[in-house]
DNA sequence: AGCTATTGATAAAC
DNA sequence: TGTTTATCAATAGCT
């Protein structure tokens, strides 16, 4: 009959029939076993999944993320049939208040990472577009400030370091001289005579320990929490 | 060896340790699972449990929700720990945590509006530099989606309107006909003859109370979602 | 949407 | 917590 069922590698799923069919089923058994484990262990568990298409679905075990859920979907009439006095006798008009805050923030920063734009109009479509657009600006401005704050203290570091390895070059000149003085038939002087004709050109290897530590902070991810 | 294993009813594991070690384990397989569908279904999947003891868990399929967590966590698992008893304390408990998420929330508006971005260090700027393109570029899709979709529709209706009047105009053009057999004395003709030419050639004025409506639709905000 | 053969998850024991 | 094993549960491929 049926069911020749083969593992498959995860990624992602490109025939687009195929990738709602396991959408749809994959995403049922998230939410069982989302919904067994906040049973089984006394755990709080918020689950929000969004589609390709923009569709969200959400599971929350806790009274305060259901209420979130008010402006999604069905969900809130079937959790507060389950337990109805939990909610309502508790929370008093500043929890209340705190709570359509919260729910209205919450959609506001949804919309501004693009999703459930579908109910606004095209002139706050608009208004939205202008103020990402603004605030946009205002990330990259201070993003390039930060990064070239950390190259002029670089560039601080790098000098100051630079007049230290003179001085420590003069000292060991010295030192050396006194050395050649004591015993004069052995010569050493070829290094430190190079490594002080350097100090006037510096070379990016000099600053090894403070240039690794801020590239890492300019550019390259550290961690990723996937 | 070992493994002699049973169904589970689905209510909460009395024993601590059990409990525990079931939380272990499931939660790390509902992880598994909140990223194998993140990448086989290309959906975004927010997931955060906590723990009855106040230890948070989070997984996000977005990049600015794994900057959330780690933006966030800190705060949360503090105060979750915090709070001793869930059932003696679970309205304050509902309380301090919608004032939490509150602020946490209109922190991140603000941020994505471009303001206290002092605090954000040059990885954290460039994730949200991404996720207000990201948004931005949804926000436009949308926007040309519902304009286009606003275009279509006048059309139709143009099209429509069009197809009326020519229905109109013949009519008209009957009746007249009818009125000039009953007295043929009297010249009439020129004006419906040019009307029924100008069918052929529809010029703008002709659809006027649409147009208004849909021009209306266009550039004036005629909802507010709040 | 249903149906199975398989893979995958996990309860129990160590 | 990590590992193992026997079982149960989820689901890939078909219809």
């Amino acid at each position: 009959m049926a069911g020749k069922r083969e593992r498959i590698a995860i990624r992602r799923i490109e025939n687009l029939a195929a990738r709602q069919v396991t959408f749809s089923k994959r995403r049922r058994g998230l939410f069982k076993k989302a919904g067994e484990l906040s049973i089984l262990c006394d755990a709080e568990v918020d689950l929000a999944v969004f589609s390709a298409t923009g569709k969200l679905f959400q599971f929350a075990s806790s009274s305060m993320n259901q209420i979130i859920d008010r402006y999604n979907s069905h969900s809130k009439i079937l959790k507060k049939a389950d337990e109805p006095s939990q909610l309502d006798l508790h929370e008093d008009s500043n929890c209340a208040r705190l709570r359509d805050e919260l729910a209205e923030a919450s959609l506001w920063l949804q919309q501004m990472r693009g999703e459930e734009l579908q109910s606004l109009n095209v002139q706050q479509l608009q208004a939205l577009e202008k103020s990402l657009e603004s605030g946009l600006g205002s990330v990259l401005k201070t993003k390039s400030q930060k990064i070239m704050d950390q190259i002029s203290e670089l560039e601080r570091k790098r000098v100051q370091l630079i007049e230290e390895n003179a001085r420590l070059k003069e000292q060991a000149s010295k030192m050396e001289m006194q050395v050649a003085a004591d015993s004069p038939a052995v010569y050493e002087e070829g290094q430190s005579s190079e490594s002080v004709t350097n100090t006037s050109y510096p070379r990016p290897p000099l600053d090894t320990e403070d240039s690794s530590d801020t590239s890492l902070r300019l550019g390259l991810p550290l961690y990723n929490s996937k």
